[in-house]
DNA sequence: TAATTATATAGATACTTATCTATATATTGA
DNA sequence: TCAATATATAGATAAGTATCTATATAATTA
């Protein structure tokens, strides 16, 4: 298992609110322009794209352009890779992360 | 599914800290007291008293207080109804969440 | 080219939070 | 009862963030 904190941490931290876990509830069920996923909300438009860039940068979502419509789509490889990583860090490992088997009570 | 975007961000913000997600990997090895989470971090005995409440308040974690000292560990069924929320939620659904459908763009 | 539309960026504000030092509380043992 | 130890709480600070209004950019259409 990766030890890998900081990167996930972001990830996390990017659905750590509930407005973008909502967003990628609706994108769950297919690709959405900004303008569609605006309907759901009532904050503002800049608020929104805020949120995208939150979530593009950490790679959850990914965007492509057509026209003059932003269309936004989950990345699955990288929502799978954040789900098994916490899947990962709950499962019961005999082998404490601890080096230092003075500091460790691992049986 | 349960769209209930508020509850799971607190428990997804808990996790959304790189120390906090190494508290949790050392706990997944079993008990821990706090004088022995502390060994495994740079910070103040208050900021890991801080972050171990932040666990507790969102469930992620339990305590029990045994002499002079807090022993830690993972409350399992919370960890997995977190991912088990966040696996549907990136899951593929025909219906979308949106119930007006003259917002709703599902095939 | 000018107007319209979709989206992004800039900058401000109010709120949250990770951390610290200092101190309080609670338990044990001498 | 007093000292030592483990942990929590209080209060401060610096950094981060969700939101807004105003404006810029980019693409389309008339």
């Amino acid at each position: 298992m990766e030890n890998n904190y900081d990167d996930n941490a972001k990830v996390i931290k990017a659905l750590s609110d509930a407005s973008r876990l909502k967003i990628i509830d609706i994108l769950s069920c297919g690709e959405r322009c900004a303008c569609e996923l605006l309907e759901h909300f009532d904050f503002t438009q800049p608020t929104l794209s805020h949120h995208m860039k939150v979530l593009i940068d950490c790679g959850l979502v990914a965007s492509r352009k057509e026209g003059l419509w932003n269309y936004y789509s989950l990345n699955s490889t990288n929502c799978n890779k954040l789900i098994l990583f916490l899947m990962n860090l709950i499962t019961y490992t005999d082998e404490c992360i601890c080096k230092d088997k003075t500091k460790c009570q691992c049986k």
